[in-house]
DNA sequence: ATGAAAGCGCTAACAG
DNA sequence: CTGTTAGCGCTTTCAT
């Protein structure tokens, strides 16, 4: 401590000299301490800890002294000290591709919701899709001690991450990912709501239709194929595989990708896409002028509180992400509590089709 | 410690028997520390920490020696342990009224990413709009040791909270909001895109003019209101005062917002209204068979990735709500690295008006 | 019911 | 260039 004089007063201490006394004092500099609260209140620390941590028996009368002295002191607990100590922390970690990405954003709010009524805190972290930085955040988060892990991975079948997140030393809930592990998971019902809103689009007599969802590597994009090709072969109908496509959750990319897939005749009567894509599909038709739904039956993946203001109004598939978030907090605050941990637990919310004004019975011209 | 038995090797040890061999292997249940790395690579504890923190020159053959022991080992540095240490962590907090809602994490999204480049990571928290709940969360935030926060309070003109983010032992920067005191803000300029707004209405003839935003307590409402007034005063024109209303972020709270004043005649022709609240303006206008624009012009504060697509497509004030985030974090992090406090920064972000289909001029019936 | 003392895992003087 | 040593603020035995 010598040529630095980095002691804990210089963090915080008032630089610019025109403050007045009072606001300094406002702004103490240097953190109480456990050891001035038992020194204030004539106790030792071990007692100041108890009045703490409620965790043994204090006379009412040394509890009040001990109080009184915290609040006179503003003394608040030094969160890192107690977690070096007791070797847990309070915070759990939530990752996920995209922060801004409206679905992800209602399930970390009900999370952050929902931990906090558990006295827990949430650190996010998002991936930008970008497998690499999964990596990083991933092992970043080994040295964070956190209490638990809440994340839609990028790819739920490959086998590093997998290995990875079996490696975590705590436990992980996954978000609408499913992995060949035993991994808690809380999903929506991606297939029957795939195989919903694929079952109405063939009743209403389209046989060409597209589907621009995620890719196989997770779980929605999977199910959604499956139900895709179970209702096609249901009934005998085959379906152009080259109409199947994965975006990333970018707009333009989905953009440019409907814009391809109706360029091209014969184009598809009618699209199924992911949420956000859908605005891109949008657009793209109506670039091209293809108007929805006489030209273009379109059903989201994922209903928005404007869907039904757009024009035309959006036929959706529907599930509750703020559920699916509250719901994984839930598990995850269990598993917390109890050390033991049991059979892996697999939640699949429901999802059902929710028809609005975006498809139209086609034409007999097949 | 008698009833419960938590001691350190407890929390994570593998508590079934059952799992095998390997996969107890893969679960490791104590913590590699730097004394093992140390004592595998054969040197010091100090070495160690040297080549963690590359802190001191290492003679380049033991550096990878320590390298190796670590690899070896699977050693993570222990965040926490290194924080109680350096008295600093490399967190910061974000508190905001509600993740999901989009403007906040667009927000919320871009402090992220920028954090993480620097190697911070990012806390969320949510008041939920409850001002107790803030005041909670805001001394919860003085345990933490937090490197920073950036914050857009409910109510920026609040004496306890102002004293309370003054009292903070970390830099704060505000979103959005301003504060009688010398604390750092990003925020759009408001005041002129409500300015544009109302005198493009004003232009086009309506003379009954809605104003739907936040109340006076934060710097978007204040601003508004004052453009709005200074528009109308302009002109010469008065305005009905019952007629500028401030609702929370809820859809309904707007819905019903809208429908009191569109049920009463005379009813406004023009309504300007935050983000969130033109939903519920848009589904007002529909349950009282108005048509927008023809009998009623609306604008949003905000836009959208999907203004275009509504119908009409909306006519909006826009600014870049994931600059606001960047621009944010940057100057934290600056913050952060110079402990010299200067002078405080406000940044005030360009707002445009982005005129669609919206508005329409009125006919002369005033 | 209370206190003394031993660290949690790490960094940073300071001395070699 | 490397090691020894002293804590950061707190919790938790173990005595009393």
């Amino acid at each position: 401590m010598t040529k630095r004089e980095r002691t804990a007063g210089d963090v915080s201490a008032p630089l610019r000299p025109a403050l007045t006394p009072k606001q300094i004092k406002r702004a103490p500099s240097r953190r109480v301490t456990i050891r001035e609260v038992a020194k204030h209140a004539g106790v030792s620390l071990t007692t100041v800890s108890r009045v703490i941590n409620m965790t043994d028996a204090v006379r009412p009368q040394v509890r009040e002294r001990v109080r009184t002295a915290m609040a006179d002191l503003g003394y608040v607990p030094d969160v890192i000290a107690q977690s070096l100590r007791t070797q847990a922390t309070k915070t759990i970690g939530c990752i996920v591709p995209d922060i801004s990405f409206p679905a992800f954003s209602s399930t970390i709010g009900a999370i952050e919701e929902q931990l906090r009524g558990a006295g827990f805190t949430m650190q996010v972290m998002a991936t930008q899709e970008s497998y690499g930085r999964e990596m990083e955040i991933l092992s970043l988060c080994r040295g964070q001690r956190l209490a638990g892990l809440i994340t839609s991975v990028g790819r739920d079948n490959d086998e590093t991450l997998v290995k990875m997140l079996r490696q975590l030393p705590f436990s992980v809930i996954l978000l609408d990912r499913k992995i060949p592990a035993p991994i808690d998971s809380v999903c929506a019902d991606h297939f029957s709501g795939a195989l919903q809103a694929t079952e109405y689009l063939l009743q209403l007599g389209h046989r060409r239709i597209g589907l621009i969802t995620l890719s196989e590597h997770a779980l929605p994009g999977r199910e959604r194929r499956r139900a895709f090709s179970q209702a096609h072969a249901a009934r005998g109908i085959t379906f152009n595989p080259e109409w199947i496509t994965g975006p990333g959750f970018e707009n333009d990319h989905a953009y440019r990708i409907a814009y391809e897939l109706l360029s091209h005749e014969p184009r598809p009567t009618a699209i199924m896409a992911g949420g956000f894509p859908t605005i891109g599909v949008m657009r793209a038709a109506r670039s091209l002028g293809i108007s929805i739904p006489q030209d273009l039956s379109l059903i989201s993946f994922g209903d928005t509180d404007f869907a039904d203001l757009l024009s035309p109004p959006l036929t959706v598939v529907r599930w509750d992400n703020a559920e699916v978030g509250r719901i994984a907090a839930d598990i995850l605050l269990s598993r917390i509590k109890q050390k033991a941990r049991d059979e892996s637990i697999q939640i699949v919310l429901p999802s059902e089709l929710v028809i609005r004004g975006s498809c139209a019975p086609i034409a007999l011209q097949d």
